[in-house]
DNA sequence: CGGGAGGTTGAGAGGCCTCAACTCTTGTGG
DNA sequence: CCACAAGAGTTGAGGCCTCTCAACCTCCCG
């Protein structure tokens, strides 16, 4: 159940046989959770980190005109909100995207296994450092780079990302997300994506129906978005 | 040396001497450097993190038609680039933005102290999480918030994490940062920052000579900005 | 005194926004 | 089995925010 976590996390580092149990052992079985749920509340104050076993996810934050903006979107083997046992207070609410199911483990628990296990803890701390890398990539996406080439990057992000929790299937993937959800998390109007969403087809760059995604032309894709996967940090390297 | 890092810690949570002993031993004696510094290069792998003495530094990221976002500024006290003891390369470069003191602390001596010292490991891991709570705050001020509404919401940032370690003079700050460097942090262009400074300056709001930042009107700014300094976690809660 | 960096201002262009209408799909109930 | 509603996607038109280009000013320093 924990599967997708662990085969992330010993892409990056060897995790022991006693390491992987102390980590199991500190998620309560997985619930079943919809669509478009909030399972963390922006401003709550969390007595628990939650571990997505499947399904999408979003972190957002909500302005006082209604409008959203959505920060990061996660993926099945993330661990969402790891921050709050640091935190306590959220700064942004998470949400599920697709029907999830979710793994809750209490801070008691991850403080307990931080004094018992360093390395894992530093694992675990690995986790919401590349969290933040992820930030900083949507923030040069979203200062510096076209409308298209942000698309491009956020797609180019979520193929890598899914490919490596076993997510994909050849060059395409589900991502089964509203235009108005996408631009929600990319700064832009749902009729702008629309639009962007039309250029990446009419360019032979993508074939997009429904939920689906098949990235066509790889090369060209992560040319427009300038793509490079080292912040999402999959290679293999001790902490 | 050390002191405007213990004093912004200890207000998330007290440390033990021994912890602050620690904490000390890990880093070695300041040396000075001059403004505009690279004092991390992008992609490089690095073997030690940095703690700014005293100074203001920017994390960035380069694209290829010479253009740059910055991040992140940080400010007397922060261990920028702590992350770096566990992603290994950088996703992004440091500079300094004026004269900086700068104590390097080895990975080597930083991995010591997660191994001895557990709570002061977690205050370091929140360390790099309040850092993906202000970059997720940076994020949706350029996804959604109006020019002004950024450099606001920067402005305030600034001022709070100043203020948490003994920086400001009243409701002033030095901010010698030239309008072109805004811009890149804002993700805006050098000339659009000088007109919204002037809005700014023509709407009462702050004094802004040379270097020099005064807030005239905080609860308007902070309304503008729709600031609240929660994400900074500068209130006492126990990890 | 000249040069360079930074700040300020004007003018025109363009990317993205808002408003609005229309289409398509899906699910529900009569 | 069809009518209808609701949600999502698509397209057009006009406008605004921000960009680029360019000029000029001020200040500082060699």
């Amino acid at each position: 159940m924990t599967n997708a976590l662990i085969e992330k996390l010993s892409r990056r580092d060897q995790l022991s046989p006693v390491e992987i149990a102390a980590l199991k052992d500190v998620l309560d079985p997985p619930r079943a959770i919809a669509a478009n749920v909030d399972i963390m509340r922006e401003h709550a104050h969390a007595s628990h980190s939650l571990l997505i076993v499947s399904g999408l996810t979003a972190r957002y934050s909500t302005l006082s005109d209604g409008r959203r903006q959505i920060t990061e979107i996660n993926v099945t083997g993330d661990f969402v909100d790891l921050h709050s046992l640091l935190m306590k207070q959220m700064d942004h609410g998470v949400m599920t995207l697709t029907p999830c199911e979710i793994s809750s483990a209490p801070h008691s628990r991850l403080r307990d296994l931080t004094e018992k296990h360093p390395h894992l803890a530093r694992m675990l701390w690995l986790e919401t450092v590349v969290d933040a890398a992820i930030h900083r990539q949507w923030l040069v996406a979203m200062g510096r780079r076209s409308g298209l080439g942000h698309l491009a990057h956020l797609l180019c992000e979520l193929y890598v990302r899914l490919k490596a929790v076993g997510q994909t299937e050849g060059a395409g993937f589900d991502l089964p997300l509203t235009q108005s959800m996408l631009g929600d998390a990319l700064g832009l109007s749902t009729v702008h994506v629309n639009r962007l969403i039309a250029e990446l087809r009419r360019e032979g760059l993508v074939r997009w129906n429904q939920s689906r995604v098949e990235i066509i032309n790889w090369p060209r894709l992560a040319a427009i978005a300038e793509f490079d996967p080292t912040y999402l940090r999959l290679q293999n390297e001790p902490v």
